[in-house]
DNA sequence: CTCCTTGTCGTCACTATGACGATAAGGGGT
DNA sequence: ACCCCTTATCGTCATAGTGACGACAAGGAG
């Protein structure tokens, strides 16, 4: 066989939660096209290595996150002829939730990563370099999509977490607020989505609160609701 | 920019739901690899083309079915690097639901392409070439979720339909049987799911059932709920 | 000790749902 | 013409889930 000439690469939506605000991983590129204009991390596929690995591969590159307990999943394949000027370079496009956690951009291999509002990214179509906007906005709907029938809220959490720390979550990804008794009643009844760890903690101010970790679930019954 | 040597294919998962059950669109392969084996339709992506014109024009050239109204959806990208002994083949999966039309597989490219039940395929996971068994897993499952939450049953139906026939679509697709005065309601009292066209029709025996088509609505409220 | 903050439980009205009875309105057979 | 069979459609009822919101619990700060 052989093949027309053309790239392929993956580009990653990298969230978090920091500060009760949804974020995404930006690095501002330094060099051409689109020099000096923020864009999604990404990177092409080598030879022989799987789609998935490329993505790991670069979350570890770019975030210093080489756990493989952090969530990765596809989100969808960009191809437009015209959508990268150096040529043909079909993307693919992954999905990763991380918890918050310190020393986070440290250790990066792109000059200047840092992370940015996700609400002013999207409210700006022409901020981002290639066809990123789009992929962005993609990425942030599947999370607030999974959020409703997934456990994947956890995956912003650290290990152990308080009901109103998802909630909090919640309430960045989606951009709305959350009656917290109904919360916590919704949370506690959806079988294994949580489980008690025994023990309480102050670190969010108030009436000391029930720890969790993620239950055994995959899939919420019933699921939460959006709005 | 010189690329490593890599195709980019799509591959087509084509339902539609024939005398009550799901059914995929398979080809016999012609030539090697997985010579005489069953597979799903595809091919190349031309250069210049965009992902989904390719999977329209294959579409159109292994059913005939070339209008623009037929569903047709990304559904994942499979790119491990050993999936096609030909060399580096990474597959762009699309997902098309076409109505129980006359003359489908007519006028059709493939030598051999024949409607199968899904059921009977995914049940034994060595009957189709390359990965197309996980293609078709993925595939499927993408339908049945969509089924919940947006009115795509309706692209199973003709333009008029009964409520009786889009409940055998959810039957078919879901494997299960449902309630059909639950159903009923159901359907007719989620906002802009059907609209009622003012007719009636027989075709189905017994009562004159009145006709509907798609109305407006893209997401369901409340959705559709499965077992 | 009091106030402030957050956590957790409870109440209530309303909606949605599953199970299922009952009636409507055609077609086919005799 | 009539009866029966089939499917359509409406209704009932008990129950689960949900939004709105009151009330109390249990720490920390001043």
């Amino acid at each position: 066989m052989d093949f027309e000439p053309l790239g392929l690469a993956t580009d990653l939506v990298i969230l978090t939660v920091r500060d009760g605000r949804l974020q995404v991983l930006l690095i501002r590129r330094g060099i051409p096209p689109y020099r000096g204009r923020w864009a999604l991390p990404g990177g092409f596929v080598r030879p022989d290595e799987d789609l998935e690995t490329t993505a790991r591969r670069e979350l570890a590159e770019e975030t210093g996150l080489s756990a493989e307990r952090i969530h990765l999943e596809q989100v969808a394949t960009y191809g437009a002829p015209d959508r990268d000027p150096r040529g043909r370079v079909v993307s693919v496009a992954y999905l990763a939730l991380v918890p918050d956690l310190p020393a986070p951009v440290a250790g990066s291999d792109a000059a200047s990563a840092s992370w940015v509002d996700a609400t002013d990214v999207l409210d700006d179509s022409g901020r981002l370099a290639f066809d990123h906007h789009r992929i962005l906005a993609d990425g942030v709907e599947r999370a607030r999509a999974k959020l409703e029938y997934s456990p994947l809220a956890t995956a912003f959490c650290p290990a152990e977490f308080t009901i109103s720390e998802l909630r909090g979550v919640y309430e960045a990804v989606w951009g709305l607020p959350l009656d917290p008794r109904n919360f916590h009643r919704k949370v506690t009844k959806t079988r294994d989505f949580v489980a008690p760890i025994g023990t309480t903690t102050t670190r969010d101010g108030g009436r000391p609160a029930q720890l969790f970790h993620r239950g055994t679930a995959t899939t919420l019954h019933p699921p939460m609701t959006r709005g």
